[in-house]
DNA sequence: GTAGGGTTACCC
DNA sequence: GGGTAACCCTAC
């Protein structure tokens, strides 16, 4: 068994090989041990790669921009700010491009191409970069960046400007701005710790080969606070190993896509139901799903290629948190990583009392059942994993009293009724009028302090009752 | 993710 | 007890 410290040296010297190509990288990603989270330097040896692969296929992508931000947050060097520039521009023109040149497609497909800008605009330049200003990476907001963000709300209420805009040869500053980024990153990156160690060995230098030392115990004291817990966990239940996985992945003829998208939400609702958890200590499932929460899902979701490493880019909340320590299953594809999460939880799971495992879906409807309501909302219903832990019971019924109530399975959680407040209500008006009612999605995500509380289906609820639409549960016709 | 309709809690 | 706001479920 490979040390995860040594194959994260590995892996590092291999990923800088230009010979070893990215679907041969995405494998060795999977197969080999590796340290979670990740240690920064393959973190960003990942990001470049990543980078690197954007541009031997001229792509410009929401990706790549986010990949620019995690670098900064790993290593920030002066190249970084330019490039981050030149791709949220490219990024936010690019549908611009769509528009038809001859005036025989009709107008739809020139409003089709103005509202994903106008989209793009808000999900970029109004919530990404004006939470950078705020957060730790402010250092990414150049003055070029401030100016570039005025031109694009210029643009927004200017249709003249988007023509100019669209016939800009942004796409091709974003790259070469990329390729010098690149180019200076790898440079100060320097050679891999392999290389320096194989240096220091041949040159016989002492005082390097005492750093080395130094060196490896660090990495072997993190992995013994990192790791250890999740070693004892692998050995209870015996899983199938990385190298197993990925070989069973290659034989199925799915290769192995390196992404990271959110495990999917059947997958996780039956892990849920059946009363798995993982231990926070253990392995970092709960917080990638924290992570991969937090992600702006929307305009990410252009399939990525096999063997491309595919960071997800940030809810703009994210984007003030130093992701220093960015967690393996970043790069994974979702499949995989469900694979790694659902090993882990069988594994946690024969440590499970058998009562919890039984325990019925809170989703199971029972006509019968009594409503309790609890303070912590779920983002979506049902979905939350730490669910139970979060509960905060409020007991609507005056006869009996919480400890008893949660005692039974019969009772139907229910979030505490609130009122909506003027900041709300106005707030929803304005989003509606802006954006358009039924983006509840994007709604609530430009405004996520003030409809903390509510979900996507509270601002239906509300929109349709303040419309008229109907009263209470009965529809106006 | 959203729409439509059902259920529950709250207030009078 | 009735009206209604807020919440929930489920089909698409």
């Amino acid at each position: 068994m490979v040390d995860p410290v040594v194959g994260a040296w590995v892996l590092e010297f291999l990923l800088r090989r230009p010979d070893v190509g990215d679907a041969l990288a995405g494998e060795l990603l999977l197969a080999l041990p590796l340290p979670s989270p990740l240690p920064p330097r393959l973190s960003a040896t990942l990001l470049l790669r990543r980078l690197a692969a954007d541009l031997s296929r001229r792509s410009v992508s929401p990706r790549t921009l986010h990949s620019l931000h995690l670098l900064y947050l790993l290593q920030s060097s002066p190249s970084l700010a330019p490039a981050f520039t030149a791709v949220a521009v490219e990024c936010t023109v690019s549908p611009l491009r769509l528009r038809p040149f001859s005036s025989s497609s009709g107008p739809d497909a020139d409003a089709d191409a103005d509202a994903e800008f106008f989209d793009a605009v808000n999900r970029i330049w109004n919530c990404q970069v004006a939470e950078l200003e705020r957060s730790e990476a402010a250092g990414l907001v150049s003055c070029a960046l401030r100016e570039a963000r005025k031109e694009m709300e210029a643009a927004v209420v200017d249709p003249a400007l988007r023509t100019e805009l669209a016939q800009r040869e942004t796409k091709e500053a974003a790259l070469v701005a990329v390729q010098v980024c690149l180019e200076e990153m790898e440079k100060e990156m320097g050679p891999t710790f392999l290389e320096a160690a194989a240096d220091a060995i041949v040159r016989c230098d002492c005082e390097t080969h005492r750093s080395l030392v130094v060196l490896s115990d660090k990495l072997r004291s993190f992995r013994s606070i990192r790791l250890e817990p999740v070693e004892r966990g692998l050995e209870i239940g015996h899983p199938p190993s990385k190298i197993d996985r990925a070989r069973s992945t290659v034989e199925d003829g799915k290769g192995i896509k390196l992404n990271d998208r959110n495990i999917e939400k059947g997958q996780m609702g039956t892990d849920q139901e059946q009363g798995y958890s993982v231990d926070k200590n253990t392995m970092s499932c709960e917080l990638q799903e924290e992570f991969d929460h937090k992600s702006c899902d929307n305009n990410y979701s252009d399939t990525p290629q096999s063997g491309q490493m595919d960071p997800v880019p940030p809810d703009p909340k994210d984007l003030g948190k130093k992701h220093h320590d960015i967690p393996t299953d970043t790069f994974l594809h979702p499949d995989e990583k469900h694979i790694r999460c659902s090993n882990l939880d069988a594994n946690t799971a024969t440590n499970l009392d058998a009562t919890t495992m039984q325990k019925p879906s809170l989703m199971n409807r029972n006509a019968t059942a009594h409503t309790l309501e609890w303070d912590s909302i779920p983002t979506h219903y049902g979905k939350s994993p730490n669910m139970e832990k979060e509960m905060d019971y409020v007991s609507s019924m005056n006869s009996k009293s919480s400890s008893s109530l949660c005692e039974t399975k019969e009772y139907v959680l229910r979030r505490r009724k609130r009122k909506w407040n003027s900041l709300e209500e106005e707030t929803l008006r304005k989003a509606v009028a802006r954006y358009g009612a039924g983006n509840w999605k994007l709604i609530k995500r430009c405004h996520p302090e003030i409809f903390e509380r509510r979900t996507e289906v509270d601002l239906k609820d509300k929109d349709m009752l303040d419309d008229g639409v109907y009263t209470g549960n009965r529809k106006v016709v």
